[in-house]
DNA sequence: TCAAAAGTGTTATCCTTACACCCATGT
DNA sequence: ACATGGGTGTAAGGATAACACTTTTGA
């Protein structure tokens, strides 16, 4: 039927953003009310598009030039309606990349790592602590937990497929949030009586760890096809801040001979000339982004070596 | 800020589903208006997701029941508003899938193949004639067009990526529909005033051709790395008859050995033990789709053996 | 007997992973 | 001198693309 004859009804929208940016080595996202929310606000019906209105929303809210953005998804449950005195609200997230490698020694308030999160996320020093000690156990106890047999086998080949540490895929990040959700082991789960001994990781108000959690998860997939990861770099790098900052984002070690061949023989970056004499050892070369990719081939990403453990 | 906070305004909701079906082995979808319009209307407050909200109302309007539901995507231009008398619209995009295998002579009225509305995406029969007669006369004119020789030197690069027959990528369909708009050789281009001489390929009202031409880039995209083809396909079905609809969503032939090697090495589909003689020349193996694969693993598409022109 | 589609086996090539090693600087 | 991170070369393994060929039916 044509849109003009079933005329749709009114109904609230609002915007999400996941605001990402590498600070101090650390993937950190902006957040409000100490961490327990994203920020959010009304869509302005006055901008011609989406993408505008959300970018002259967040660059006033924050003062940051905001770079690449990306929309997320749109999320319209009634469980957001009850928790905002019963007004239905659309709520439409976008991901935005930001330029804010602030080297001070204190965070600026806002920014919190990602990880504080979602801990069982972070590989990067090895299999996480928190995942082996609290999360597969816990796990594991829901599995049994299961009325029937068949049940059971459901869940157990759930968390196989999201949790083994053997084929621990990094893209997983919504699915294994929502897994957990299920199980009953995250404080959002509880809706008004609270979740007894809930895992490590900081909640957050409505669904915004759901949201953070896609953005993670669609940040942690692009990179690997889409030269995405310059956004959050500074105009001039080495290889090793590069791999440290793609490290940051997937959660895991990078192969560094590996990762050096890959870049450069994808043309991604080319050298500046100078080089870096900053942390211990060798000098290293900086290299700028060649932005001369983006129109040049239509896939090119940092493609993720991989390494073994640690 | 708290949601509470600051209360969004009301605005419209619609949603506005592409629905894909198999059809004589042609990828068609259902539309209105003489293929005019997708499928769409008001989202009704009294679902507790969008997507229960979706899949109710498609089934009600179509008596067929929906198979596989992703979101696509979620606009909000001014355009639209203008074009339906001045409320502003926020519409939400679903693609869907249904089994509707119809081997009758007449297409039912409504499911129309969608390369109608992109006959340069078509390369079943090797390169579609109307993309070297047509698409890309046209836009090398529009690329001579430019005023200086930085915005011709920036068009011809992005005709290449998108374009360029060596290098054809079949997932590019929403960016190569955004780029002949922007070179204003489809009628959608024109807004008020009609585009003088436009490009084979049927148009849509409104912005619905983008919309499907997102529809069509997810679902090329999402057939490699998850097993969302056999939500199209019928419960039995031969090695031949799998290739024929991966083909005809792909838009492109495949090299029969290699796709059936892939199909079993993945372990994708389980023989059923019978056999069907259909088309001329020996019985074929039926086959079933191996739906425990959800669960085993995270990854499991049809990857595309390439196959050199025809 | 021949066309047509099903089905099997093997090879060349490229990309990923891994390992081994050298280089340049500060302490 | 040695610790630290930068930087290069090369070999093993696996996956993809391509080719050649056999099998089983209907006309």
């Amino acid at each position: 039927m044509p849109p003009a004859a079933n005329r749709p009804r009114p109904i609230a929208v609002e915007l999400n953003a996941v605001l990402v940016a590498l600070i101090d080595d650390e993937p950190q996202v902006l957040t409000l009310e100490d961490g327990a929310l994203l920020p959010s606000g009304p869509f302005e019906g006055d901008h011609p598009t989406l993408q505008t209105g959300l970018r002259a929303w967040v660059e006033r809210q924050t003062h940051h030039p905001l770079g690449y953005v990306e929309q997320l998804y749109t999320f319209a449950d009634r469980s957001r309606a009850a928790a905002t005195s019963g007004r239905r609200i659309v709520s439409i997230s976008y991901l935005g990349l930001t330029r804010e490698r602030v080297t001070a020694s204190g965070h600026e308030p806002g920014w919190q790592s990602w990880y504080r999160y979602f801990p069982w996320e972070d590989w990067r020093g090895g299999t996480p602590a928190v995942l082996s000690r609290q999360v597969m156990p816990r796990l594991r106890r829901w599995i049994d937990a299961a009325s029937d047999p068949a049940a059971r086998r459901s869940r157990r080949q759930r968390m196989d497929i999201n949790f083994a540490e053997a084929t621990w895929n990094e893209d997983l990040v919504l699915q294994r949030y929502e897994l957990l959700y299920e199980a009953g082991l995250v404080p959002e789960a509880g809706g008004r009586r609270p979740v007894a001994d809930p895992l490590p990781g900081m909640p957050m108000h409505y669904d915004h760890r759901r949201i953070l959690a896609t953005g993670i998860a669609r940040l942690r997939a692009k990179i690997k096809y889409r030269p995405v990861v310059f956004e959050l770099m500074p105009p001039d790098f080495t290889l090793g801040q590069l791999q440290l900052a793609v490290e940051a984002l997937a959660g895991r070690p990078l192969h560094k001979q590996n990762f050096r061949r890959l870049i450069d023989q994808q043309g991604l970056v080319e050298e500046t000339g100078a080089v870096s004499a900053e942390t211990g050892g060798r000098p290293a070369k900086l290299y700028r982004f060649r932005r001369e990719i983006l129109l040049e081939r239509a896939v090119a990403g940092s493609k993720l070596p991989l390494s073994r453990s640690s």
